[in-house]
DNA sequence: TGCCATATAGTCGGTTCCGACTAATAGGGA
DNA sequence: TCCCTATTAGTCGGAACCGACTATATGGCA
């Protein structure tokens, strides 16, 4: 069946216009604010082409076109019925159903055979330390907003993100270990 | 400094380049039958592009053209020392710098509050499931590789990728029964 | 008051990516 | 021998994506 927009940037954009109506640029501060941009690619080009999509199909709609001094004008957009019931559908979807992504390190991984064994295990032993650090600003940024008495949910993904770091640094730890002490063979061919 | 080429398809073009010469389409199908669909997005449109891109940078060159019978022309490429080269540094690279991926999940999970949190604990025990199943399949590829006699190496991504599902299902259960047992309060305004 | 950094708001052209489509051949069965 | 399907090989137009660039206004400080 296949969704008309497809573009998570999307769903970012329907989430914050069901709050209320704003126009593309609040909606990249918006969420800048609220620590999302780890969450979505927030890219000027992408925002204004997915805020457009989203309208030709009628999921949002302009409702006015402000402008102030000599600015440019800036266009309000307000969610529709239909915006409404497609963001819950598509959110369930997507937490119901695992899709295919490709993410770089496990191309990388995969010709890991490449770098020969002590260029690999020093670069995952690079990775486990950079990774360390980014749990660290996530619990940084956890504890911060906890502290402001915000509810848990409200950044639940960095909780998420947060556990699938650590297992990633783990493997990325446990690996290079096994590089090192010999238990993970090296062909000769690579 | 960027990369000239950024898609991970060229990555793996590069590691079949470096066995020996290939045409793209020959390719796409060695890829498939080494159990690599799912590390990379094999499209033949994308594909032929990449290949595009590559000889253009003299990362690989195209060494001869041939014709059987009436099928249509296949060009084989091999790479270039500029490409080995650039395939290793690359491969370093990705190995040691954790980049930003932005996954649909991660992006419905931010959202996971509008879902309510009964239909929000059921579509986590959904995925839980879906995961499990993917995680048995990993399980019996790694099984029957091994069981070949083919290196460990080989399959190495695989590995990573079951040990990043494990965590994924051990979030998605204990998030749904931490929704369910009421310890992760909702907010009303969801 | 002159200047610079930052915030506001968005445009534009190019690259990348996608998947439906084309087209020829080989193999197997009725 | 005719047809159907699978395999081989690749093309093409459009959609999505990106990020450098434009342009105005505001605030602070030297």
């Amino acid at each position: 069946m296949s969704r008309k927009v497809r573009n998570t940037l999307a769903l970012a954009v329907l989430g914050l216009l069901l709050e209320r109506p704003m126009h593309p640029y609040e909606m990249a501060s918006t969420l800048r604010e609220r620590y999302k941009g780890s969450t979505f690619k927030i890219n000027p080009g992408s925002l204004y082409d997915t805020v457009e999509a989203l309208a030709k199909h009628r999921w949002i709609e302009p409702v006015e076109t402000v402008r102030e001094g000599n600015r440019p004008e800036r266009t309000v957009y307000a969610h529709t019925e239909l915006g409404r019931q497609e963001f819950v559908a598509w959110l369930d979807e997507l937490v119901r159903e695992p899709v295919a992504e490709y993410p770089k390190f496990v191309a990388a991984v995969s010709y890991l055979g490449a770098l020969g064994p002590d260029r690999a295990a020093d670069a995952l032993e690079e990775r486990a330390r950079h990774l360390a650090e980014r749990i660290g600003g996530a619990d940084t940024a956890l504890a911060e907003t906890v502290g402001k008495g915000a509810p848990r949910l409200f950044m639940i993904e960095v909780e998420f993100v947060r556990h699938a770091w650590q297992a990633e640094l783990d493997w990325a730890r446990d690996t290079a270990a096994e590089i090192r002490s010999g238990s993970l063979p090296w062909p000769k061919n690579f």
